[in-house]
DNA sequence: TTGAAAGCGCTAACAG
DNA sequence: CTGTTAGCGCTTTCAA
């Protein structure tokens, strides 16, 4: 395979000079006479010479690539933040290299390794939801090595975080329910060891207290964040008598699975139970009703995970300290009782 | 910052041996003592060295890295692609690095030219929307370095790409629509100079001529892959006389938006119009009414493209040719009349 | 103003 | 069985 990459060996060696001067007249050294300087550079140019950037990291010991693990690849959610990685790191000249946990310990422990042993300079991670325990990242803060949480975070106190407003957008949620006249509003959470279950649970029950609505545990059903287990959750709510005239799920997957599962149950949204989930723009409103949520600046999260990873790989461990994304109640149908 | 990353030099220091003695060590070299290589295995463990991986591709000249070109990230369409083609690198040990092109041409060369910068040892590319020359690939079959193109895709006799069979299924939607009593089938297809719309379109054609329907260009529109172009192209189709009574769209995107569109105007799917899309799995049922759609094998179209690119990558340019897969019209309520 | 040499981490002849 | 050396592409002292 002729990959034939050109180097300042093969310029130099062009030109009869030696290989230092073609690198120094290449960074455009002082030392180096104009005319030489013009003349190595043309060449350069002609012959399509990059930098190889193998060499430069073996020397410099950078390799101007970031680590980033998701749960997920598909779900909009987490390709919208990472575009927003991408942007910002390439903007300061860096790559990424995209590893998937599939919300798995074990994937996420050797996604760690693994993106550790192709020398990226650190690492943006958004949490599995099975991870309980972080020794696989105290081990990198120890090493100094630069890490970035956004979303669903831990430690805190040590990185640098990301996450949205997720306790005040659920106490908006919960109010915006009862402004519209529900009286029992249900919660279908996740594992209570992430940040964005346990923050929006705990918005969710300020804002029951703020109506002064009485927190009922059989309004309050936890599920693993597969399709599957969320219809599940939320066919347990649809089973109590009274029945729930209210839901909001953790996140878009758990939105969409209980939409299906009330519809499939024949019951109405919003007339028998409001709907609101966390999601994105974009499918709120393909579905039918269109789904009232609390959308992410998606896009942006990525934007400042990157943001906060290079302060912290120029900075050093300075700072920590988390950024709070507002997020926005955006009304649709369904979860407007009186429009009906 | 600390990343210390253990090296040879390292442990052939702290064992007091040669550097080349414990890189044998542990490659298995039969000339080392076992006892010896045992040591060095131990200490190699403890420390938790790992290869560098920049020095390996120096010394090697490859980088196990592959580039992805893809017009975006956050359609699940190429999200779930790319986690395919994710996954067989991975087998091969190889690393992705993504770049988007956001549909457009001039971000597109960039990112050839960004990824070839970065040595990646080939490319596995879905064409933008808007490319309509190919120099920027035409080089890099000059120079032999492994290309792969999958969905939307040139130079077939000289490249490896996978496809879904466009033509198929295309014919295969509009006799399901006929077969459900459908007689004015209208197509909204993209840019002319992709294969995806050239094929579907002919698809579209052949179907109408087996059921005996004439071709009528007031029921044929093209937009841009856009969601707004995608609602305009609907609309136009929908102030035609009389009103076609089926629709389907290129893809996603289009579907969606025609979806959208439709309801705006109060007509009712499938009552009034009924629709098919070239969609996915997850969002075709969540829509309402449930879409009727070729769904794609995403995920395996992305494993195919990287054995493809394997199989370049080892075999050179013994083979090029086509891999059509195969691609399944899901009926759902949005196409079928009598159900209503 | 330019060249020679060392070294980043590694492997693979070539010597011992 | 193990050590020495060269070299992958590059920058950077140190010499000239």
């Amino acid at each position: 395979m002729g990959n034939r990459h050109i180097s300042l060996k093969d310029l130099a060696a062009e030109l009869g000079v030696s290989i230092s001067t073609v690198s120094r007249a290449l960074n455009n050294h002082p030392d180096i006479s104009p005319e030489m300087t013009e003349k190595i550079r043309q060449l350069a140019r002609e012959r399509n010479y990059t930098p190889n950037p193998l060499a430069m990291g073996l020397l410099k010991q950078q390799t101007k690539m970031i680590g980033v693990i998701v749960p997920d690849l598909v779900t909009h959610f987490y390709s919208s933040i990472i575009s927003g990685i991408e942007e910002t790191a390439k903007e300061h000249g860096y790559y990424i290299v995209i590893a998937s946990s599939y919300e798995n310990f074990q994937k996420e422990t050797e996604a760690v390794e693994n993106l550790l042993r192709t020398r990226v300079e650190g690492l943006i991670v958004c949490l599995s939801q099975e991870t309980e325990t972080y020794g696989h990242f105290e081990k990198l803060i120890g090493n100094g090595i630069p890490l970035v949480f956004f979303d669903r975070v831990c430690f805190e106190a040590e990185v640098p975080t990301v996450v949205a407003d997720n306790k005040e957008a659920a106490r908006k949620i919960t109010r915006h329910f009862y402004e519209n006249g529900c009286r029992r509003i249900a919660y279908i959470s996740g594992p209570d060891h992430l940040n964005i279950s346990r923050e929006r649970k705990e918005g969710y029950l300020l804002g029951l207290k703020e109506c002064r609505l009485i927190p009922c545990s059989g309004l309050q059903e936890t599920c693993n964040l597969s399709p599957a287990d969320a219809t599940m959750a939320t066919a347990r709510l649809l089973s109590r008598r009274p029945l729930p005239d209210a839901i909001f799920g953790l996140n878009d997957t758990i939105a969409y699975a209980a939409m299906k599962e009330i519809k499939r149950q024949g019951l109405k949204i919003p007339g028998d139970i409001a709907l609101v989930g966390f999601t994105d723009e974009f499918h709120s409103t393909v579905v039918e009703p269109a789904l009232t949520s609390v959308t992410h600046p998606t896009f942006k999260m990525g934007q400042t995970a990157a943001g906060l990873f290079f302060r912290r790989l120029t900075e050093g461990f300075g700072f920590a300290g988390q950024v709070v994304l507002e997020t926005e109640l955006v009304v649709r149908d369904s979860s407007v009782k009186n429009i009906q």
